[in-house]
DNA sequence: TAGATTGTTAATCGATTAACAATC
DNA sequence: TAGATTGTTAATCGATTAACAATC
């Protein structure tokens, strides 16, 4: 594969392109043209052109780009029917959350097990996956080899937790604790959501803008 | 304020300076150079300084850092002591998650309802607050004036409800939807977590990753 | 004082936007 | 063919990094 030269800032908006183009599709539109995109978006024509270039340009001159093939193109770029198995660790109301929201329609990834500490959870059902004790992550990992980790639990324990999952070959992290995965394993790919953090930049944001015009 | 002219970017890393450099005021580190935060942090100490100063510089020559003191600089800068009032939407899975855990030790807002379209759930109480049935949002919003909306609905119904809190005076929203809250009204201020697009990111980095040597 | 490290400006790098030739 | 709109290069803009004088 030759993605490794795109850009992250490009990378990072193929999401957002696809949800939009996923409405368009459900709405019935088959034909856009970059510049009607950008309107609906609030970006650029240029800046929608020179994205999809990145991949190949999938337009045509003269009449824009097909919604429903444009669609599934950034699905595939983005791996949208890929099943990479993954786990996911702690089943508190964040957990549970992922597991039944996110997953729905499947985004790339397949959940195989859920694990948490708490014994008094150990059987219970989300989304038709028993909920284990994390005693049994270690076997279940070596059985199923799962590739991607969801991390739903506070940053205590993390240390200890994310050398295990990587001693058992998780290569990838969904990450919610504060914990610095990447930076203790540079080996692995993290994508991590802050969640603190982003209500901090609201925080400063709301703050901010009193003193304006 | 003069804070409007502060790049987004050096904005973005805020909340996670506060955190790493909690976390040093917690290990009972008083003093830190830029050199040594980037090398915990991942980042230039030539940003780090960029950063600070932009706010006016918190270090000294020859000395670096006092990490409690920059810890609190940096806290008033997120004006984290504030009490924005917020109310929570929806109190599924996600909506307790955001109300138990990321509220705890207040990041600049302090939860003062919560909502719900379902009956069954009203009346019970999450963090001391009891869960309303939507049909009080107006009310409540007329007697209370809260700021703040965090968002833990599906889209669907984002488009009267988006309307009706502007309405009654919400400026800010915390957004777990994908609807497009700040297309649909420009005069807010909207941060927005799309758990999907993080997940599909997590996907495409994923996938392109096996190519490489 | 000498050493260390900041504050701050200049240089570099990368991302976005503008422009236009290619072409449907 | 004429009009529209892409693909793609060049120009601009902004963010990051390097360098060093200021100073603790």
């Amino acid at each position: 594969m030759e993605k490794n030269d795109i850009s992250i800032s490009v990378i990072k908006r193929l999401p957002r392109y696809y949800r939009f183009l996923e409405n368009l599709k459900n709405n019935g539109i088959i034909r856009i043209s970059s510049k009607e995109l950008a309107e609906r978006m609030g970006l650029t024509a240029s800046q929608i052109r020179h994205d999809f270039n990145c991949f190949g340009g999938f337009g045509q001159q003269g009449y824009g780009y097909n919604v429903p093939e444009l669609y599934k193109q950034i699905g595939d770029i983005l791996c949208i029917d890929s099943q990479t198995k993954a786990i996911l660790i702690g089943a508190g109301n964040l957990g549970k959350a992922i597991a039944s929201k996110v997953f729905v329609g499947d985004r790339g990834f397949r959940l195989v097990g859920i694990f948490d500490k708490n014994e008094a959870i150990s059987g219970k059902v989300i989304k038709g996956i028993p909920v284990r004790h994390i005693n049994y992550l270690e076997n279940f990992c070596i059985d199923n080899s799962p590739e991607c980790a969801i991390i739903c639990i506070p940053s205590n324990d993390m240390k200890e937790l994310t050398d295990l999952l990587c001693k058992l070959g998780i290569k990838y992290f969904w990450n919610f604790s504060n914990y610095d995965i990447a930076m203790a394993h540079p080996e692995v790919l993290v994508e991590s959501v802050h969640l603190s953090d982003s209500l901090m930049t609201l925080s400063y944001l709301a703050n901010s803008e009193e003193g304006e015009g």
